[in-house]
DNA sequence: AACATTACGTA
DNA sequence: CGTACGTAATGTTG
């Protein structure tokens, strides 16, 4: 049947639509976070949709104006001269539409000195000559020439949803003309908007019934002087006026264009593609459309390809140990179950097998002696297996203390490792990026689903296991292509395996003690709020924004801070701003206010975070920053308070647990600058480095000319900023800001600093150029990063982008080199068979909890290991703390 | 109920 | 107009 459909091509003229997307969307409401406007964006994509869903074209083309300059305007420079210079906040908007359009695998095209409606013409022509229907999408009414019985065109009565199909009959309705002759009649009218002027006092009846009488342009000049009355004359003064319209208003139709109609063909969808485009725009609601639709019928035939069924072996028929024994390649195992640190638990396991064939067992009913010979499989370091979040496959399993070895691979480590920038890595993206296959879709009949056999979740299951062991062979070669794979074995899967005993372990809190302190930062919280209500002479709710902003710039009059979507910020910068300038006591005990109610919220979490044995078991992200970090849920236990004394407090709440001595911190001197001066080479930055003197002095020293000694405490508040904030890619006017000193200084700072340091600038340069022609950044361990944005045309994209390279190496390589010498403490202890163990990472520091005796081998140990996680050109330092409190060991 | 916005804690 | 994160409250939207 759909072989018998005629080819339909859809043609669209970008400019034309997203222009008309551009006004019918308020510009306010579609933006990023960062201020890009996207309102074009979201017209045109929505349009798209629309007619990829009501339409169902089998090829689709977009063609672009490539530039104001045409051969038109070459022939008539007047042509479209009224025309207002194009906003700036649309024209940004053109590539990313591009971008948008390539990521759906749609054909775009422009040419020099063609316009976008030359193209369609083109390819109009090509396409019903070769029999196809074909649609028109544009705004400009020239396209009506290219009416017939195979070409519609779509022409928008508002916005970008209302389209007029103009068939034939439509074309005569609305001109009283047929389509042919309707460039005759635009001629004779003229188009304001080209800047062409028409025939005084003809409009579209006068032309049409001229037409009527003799059928076209032609015939008609030659009779010119046979039509009476004032129109006649004013049509014989302008008849050089009504040639050059016409040869302006034809199209051409023999465009020489990189692809024939047959390639416009919509390629199949690379959903992680076009997940990624999205997630840039910021776009929700599209997506959906979007992904429900239909169209691309390569893109199921891809899917259903790709997609076998699932065979589930019956235990009562096949041996368990016997199946295992086949096995040649690794197994997947998925399960159902909590993977949680806290109360952990698993009811179902499945292994698979990238043939199809999967076994699923229920632990409820699982025979003693299959269940033995599963856990020794499990156990068996030679028996390969594959996972997705093996960290949570570790917690299901230790609720029935059943051992895990031989994992050789994850695919959510994997998929993290290949594109670290995604939002998630679930199976089902997974699935459908690598094997092209919707897990999503549970009925049997769904084209591309895996067949089920039933809807049971075992079934479900077992296809997950099935899927982790294709994946596990097309993520491995992905990997190896981009040399990440050493990366995946031997950092970020033994990497793991201790996270998850770091989480399982927790740290002890003495809950009395964090009781107190809600209690007391309550009062004191209770005690700022009253004293504010008092000075202005009402309550308020101090929590909220929008009624502090009322308070502060309606009710008092204070100058207005910095402005932000919802009026004017009240953030703690601009408060403590506000008090400098106005002396007002409210702002004082608002800030107080907001300090203790922040340490009493951390401390209530931190409260209802603690288990039932008394210590707090965060969970560590492995797959969530970009950069190659850690990060830590649940509670969060990377955000601590340390800076204030009161914040502090918080960190006597974390102690050793009973049955060890001490808690031992061991951070990372300056590791961030350290790695700067290694990447960068700058002999001056890796003397200061081993010159034994403090490291903001020397470069003081250096900056300011002058002996280390004399390094003045503001000078080296300064110079401290500024070597932190270039890892950053901190401007002079953001140093300026954090300084508060005028730009000019901090611009003249930052001169005599890379004058200084030469390699560091260098450097800097270098990475970012470097990653521009590559496309990613890397760490020393070859951990990559992409940053597409950084040929980004948007200045404000590119230059973000850019920050983001500066930064992606120092802050990544310090992430390697911690997890480097987490696993060689973890190593060491298991080697010494010592009990202390690791509790927590920090970034740059480490917590460990020590054991009865320990304390001298396990300082010494973990100063060695992290000394000697990487070799660079400078030492890396290691400050050691220890008490029975993580505040106690933090000095 | 789900999402966005604002603010703020850490390295 | 400095990177990387997570959490909580308020307020808006469906």
């Amino acid at each position: 049947m759909t072989n018998s459909a005629r080819s339909k091509l859809l043609l669209i003229d970008g400019h034309s639509m997203a222009f008309r997307g551009f006004f019918a969307l308020p510009v306010e409401k579609f933006a990023t976070s960062t201020g890009v406007a996207t309102n074009a964006v979201y017209g045109f994509l929505s349009m798209l949709i629309t007619l990829l869903k009501e339409e169902q074209p089998s090829h689709v083309a977009v063609a672009f104006d490539a530039g104001s300059h045409t051969f038109r305007t070459e022939q008539y420079p007047e042509y479209k001269g009224t025309r207002e210079k194009t906003p700036e906040e649309f024209k940004h908007q053109i590539p990313l539409i591009e971008e948008v359009l390539h990521s759906l695998g749609i054909t775009t095209m422009s040419k020099d000195l063609i316009e976008a409606d030359d193209i369609i013409a083109t390819l109009s022509f090509e396409a019903s000559q070769a029999g196809m229907d074909v649609l028109v999408c544009s705004g400009d009414r020239d396209t009506l020439q290219l009416v017939n019985d195979r070409v519609t065109v779509l022409y928008p009565r508002r916005g970008v949803s209302d389209l007029a199909r103009m068939t034939p009959e439509a074309v005569y309705e609305k001109y009283q003309v047929t389509p042919e002759q309707y460039p005759d009649l635009a001629a004779m009218v003229g188009e304001t908007s080209d800047n062409l002027p028409g025939v005084p006092g003809v409009g579209p009846k006068t032309a049409a019934k001229w037409l009527g009488q003799y059928g076209d342009l032609d015939s008609l000049l030659a009779h010119a002087d046979e039509i009476g009355g004032k129109v006649g004359q004013s049509l014989r003064d302008h008849i050089d006026q009504v040639r050059l319209n016409r040869r302006l208003g034809q199209l051409l139709r023999d465009v020489e264009l990189p692809a024939p109609v047959a390639e416009l063909t919509i390629k199949p969808w690379d959903r992680a593609e076009i997940d990624q485009v999205l997630d840039s725009l910021q776009f929700r609601t599209l997506r959906e459309r979007l992904f429900a639709l239909d169209t691309n019928p390569a893109n199921q035939e891809a899917t259903t390809a790709g997609a076998g069924g699932v065979e589930l072996v019956d235990l009562e028929r096949t041996a368990l140990a016997e199946w295992l024994a086949a096995a040649s390649e690794p197994l997947g195992i998925a399960i159902e179950g909590n993977q949680l640190p806290v109360d952990p638990d698993v009811w179902l396991l499945a292994l698979g097998r990238s043939d199809g064939e999967a076994v699923v067992v229920d632990f409820a009913q699982l025979r003693t002696e299959d269940e033995a010979v599963l856990r020794a499989w499990l156990a068996d370091e030679a028996a390969a297996k594959t996972g997705h979040g093996v960290k949570g496959l570790l917690h299901a399993l230790s609720s029935r203390d059943i051992e895990l070895a031989g994992v050789v691979f994850d695919s959510q480590l994997a998929a993290y490792l290949a594109h670290p920038d995604q939002r998630t890595y679930d199976l089902p993206s997974l699935a459908m990026r690598y094997l092209g296959l919707d897990l999503t879709v549970t009925d049997n009949g769904g084209q591309g689903s895996l067949d089920l056999g039933d809807e049971s979740q075992a079934s479900a299951l077992g296809a997950d296991a099935v899927v982790l062991a294709r994946l596990e062979q097309k993520q491995r070669e992905e990997l190896a292509g981009i040399d990440s794979l050493e990366l995946l074995t031997d950092l970020e899967l033994p990497v793991t395996w201790l996270l998850a005993v770091m989480e399982r372990d927790g740290i002890a809190v003495d809950s009395s003690y964090l009781a107190e302190l809600s209690k007391d930062f309550a009062a004191h919280a209770e005690n700022s709020a009253q004293a504010a209500y008092q000075s202005i002479g009402h309550t308020v709710n101090l929590g909220s924004p929008k009624q502090l902003q009322t308070v502060l710039f309606d009710e008092l009059g204070m100058p207005k801070t910095k402005k932000i979507k919802t009026g004017y910020t009240t953030d703690a910068a601009a408060l403590a701003d506000l008090y400098a300038k106005t002396g007002n006591d409210f702002l004082a005990h608002l800030l107080a206010y907001r300090d203790t109610t922040k340490l009493k919220q951390t401390v209530d979490g931190l409260i209802r975070s603690t288990a039932s044995d008394g210590r707090i078991h965060t969970t560590f992200q492995q797959t969530v920053a970009a950069t190659g970090r850690l990060s830590s849920t649940e509670p969060n236990l990377q955000n601590i308070p340390v800076r204030t004394e009161a914040g502090r407090q918080i960190r006597r709440a974390f102690v050793v647990g009973e049955g060890y001595e001490t808690l031992l911190t061991a951070d990372y001197s300056q590791i961030e600058m350290r790695i700067m001066a290694h990447l960068s080479g700058d002999t001056g930055l890796i003397e200061a480095f081993n010159s034994g003197e403090d490291l903001h002095n020397f470069v003081g020293s250096r900056v300011f000319s002058v002996a280390p000694a004399d390094v003045s405490s503001s000078m080296r508040s300064k110079i401290k900023a500024m070597s932190y904030g270039l890892a950053y890619g901190l401007s002079a006017f953001g140093l300026s800001k954090q300084l508060n000193i005028e730009v000019a200084e901090a611009r003249g700072l930052m001169t005599d600093y890379f004058e200084r340091f030469g390699g560091v600038r260098d450097y800097l340069h270098t990475v970012v150029e470097e990653a521009r022609v590559t496309g990613y950044t890397e760490t020393i361990l070859g951990r990559r990063r992409y940053l597409p944005d950084l040929t980004s045309d948007s200045r404000q994209r590119r230059e973000m982008a850019e920050r983001m390279a500066l930064n992606a190496p120092i802050q990544g390589s310090a992430a390697d080199i911690i997890k480097i010498a987490m696993l060689q403490v973890g190593a060491a202890l298991a080697e010494e068979k010592l009990d202390s163990r690791l509790l927590l990472q920090v970034h740059d520091e480490l917590i460990v909890e020590v054991a009865p005796g320990e304390l001298e081998r396990v300082t010494a140990l973990v100063r060695g290991r992290m000394a000697s996680a990487a070799t660079l050109s400078v030492p890396l330092e290691v400050s050691v703390g220890v008490g029975a409190s993580w505040l106690a060991a933090s000095h």
